[in-house]
DNA sequence: CGCAATTCAATTGCGCACAACTGAATGGCG
DNA sequence: CGCCATTCAGTTGTGCGCAATTGAATTGCG
């Protein structure tokens, strides 16, 4: 933890604003080429995540889904709706736990990896970086994501 | 430009669900963090950075701060009418073209960057990464975020 | 056992991002 | 000059992200 000793707060201000920005632009850009390249699969970026947890890790409850994406049902429950309504997905009450949701792929939805196939490798090339930048750069990422989740959960605290 | 040799396609998988995961994760956990500082001035993220390009360069029209921000006047429309409803903004027609609108600072437009003063500063504490960790990630963001943008033209070309 | 706290998914409401479109104003070109 | 393409801001519609709430099911504790 570093303390940012004696930058004034002009330099400080722009440092800010370019990691901002530049984070902003980044995440927008990936978004661009994710609904390029999925387009025909008839899939958005954050329905794309999804499908990668469920080809991954197959029937799985609604809430762990989220824990693999951050991302809480208020999100969820509607995507996993437009899921189930383009016939990918299945949705049923767990019999064991009635509050439980269980979601698995359908036939579609597990056939659909296969044409899923070629987008990581189309994504990393329009990245244009060498694997080893790339896994720098998601390395900085999740320690940089770890830091502010924590500093968010203390400031809960207070 | 990396041609990703012989990799299999199951560790492209692998990578690029990292790689698009923790970016995802990166983008929402500045969002959090910038959420819980701007609570107090009523703005939200994406408006305090349209606070921070009025800051810097004054008067504006809404074509010039979308190109700022890479936003289109489908976000910037409707955002700007709420800085202007929460009494920060000014928006009037261009005298000399009609077609444009010119958004400006009102004085408690002016006057809440004295409090936003605190925010950069708080947030580069809460990433917990050292100064210069912070320029190499947003090199790395502006590099991929470059070849991204110009991959999607292309593609748009086609 | 019975009641309170917790855990889930779902819903509502608000704001952002983006595509597609509208309509007014402008500029260029014959 | 007259017309057409372009340039703006704004609107509409869809989908995501998140906070807050609801309501049902489960758990835990006295």
């Amino acid at each position: 933890m570093t303390t940012l000793p004696e930058l004034p707060d002009e330099e400080l201000l722009r440092l800010d604003q370019q990691i901002c920005f530049s984070l902003n632009a980044a995440s927008r850009a990936f978004g661009g080429v994710y609904r390029v390249l999925l387009k025909d699969l008839g899939l958005t970026y954050p329905q794309y995540l999804v499908m990668l947890v469920l080809w991954e890790h197959g029937e799985l409850p609604v809430k762990r889904i989220g824990g693999y994406l951050r991302l809480d049902s208020g999100t969820l429950s509607p995507l996993l709706k437009r899921l189930e309504a383009a016939g990918l997905v299945r949705r049923e009450r767990s019999p064991e736990d009635e509050r439980s949701v269980t979601v698995g792929l359908t036939g579609a939805g597990s056939a659909l990896r296969e044409r899923a196939g070629q987008v990581p490798r189309r994504l990393l090339a329009a990245t244009g970086l060498p694997v080893e930048d790339l896994a720098a750069l998601r390395a900085l990422l999740d320690r940089v994501t770890g830091a502010l989740d924590s500093a968010v959960l203390e400031a809960a605290e207070a």
